[in-house]
DNA sequence: AACGGATGTTTACAGCTGTAATCGGAGTGG
DNA sequence: CCACTCCGATTACAGCTGTAAACATCCGTT
């Protein structure tokens, strides 16, 4: 359930989270030509990858696969954010808010949701 | 000034911030050798590695070197802040408190130290 | 029946990572 | 002066990453 995903596999798997639906590799490609500039060969083998990690499955339509994410979006981003926040941050959360904090890198909108969320919380 | 820093070169850097003052190789080596099991080798390893990325600088002290950090702790740790929320979180910080929140990974000493930071940023 | 296109699989290859062993030079005790 | 030790530098090597080309296979068309 350890699933490490690579910045480039990372791509595709947003991909097929946004799409909400099986896609094809061709498809996989074509929607993120936009963003990045991979080859089909390459998307092919991220999906290829993933299928190894199981961070993915695929299932047969005639001679072509469909591809859908094995694992929720949700629990990789909460897997991947509790590690952050250890490492950098001995699990708490407080110093990376001070921390963006202190560049600059939250703004108004941005710090009003967090205190509503927390003023949720409490309740 | 975008070093990017393995998670071991990162034990090795962490040390070099606690310890505030430069080390050598071997001080290195020793005050690691709690955590993780290296052998000093691999510490020389990291060292090096460190000083080609422009992470750390060293000074001759006779026969040895004297290894400090090239960059502060909190410049690092804000980049890597921010590259993170970006990658997974569209650049806002809120939908991680959230997953966070989601997730119980915040107890109410942080949350209290989350809100009083965000108090203070609106005065 | 042969050919070309679509598709998954295999192979490629350089750079980064984790983890070290080994080499070569300098200083030290005898 | 010589063997030994300490230290940085060089080399090693497998696994992961980014990026892709080549290969095998099947399907539909000519």
């Amino acid at each position: 359930m350890d699933v490490r995903i690579s910045d480039a596999e990372l791509e595709v798997m947003e991909t097929l989270w946004a799409a909400g639906q099986p896609l094809t590799a061709t498809e996989v490609a074509e929607r993120i030509a936009s963003d990045r500039d991979w080859s089909l060969a390459t998307v092919k083998t991220m999906l290829s990858r993933l299928a190894a990690k199981g961070a993915l499955k695929h299932r047969e339509d005639g001679r072509r696969f469909l591809y859908s994410p094995a694992i929720r979006r949700e629990a990789y981003v909460g897997h991947e954010s509790r590690r952050f926040v250890e490492k950098l941050f001995g699990g708490r959360l407080s110093p990376l808010v001070a921390r963006l904090a202190e560049e600059d890198a939250l703004d108004q909108d941005d710090i009003a949701a967090i205190e509503a969320l927390l003023k949720e919380l409490k309740s």
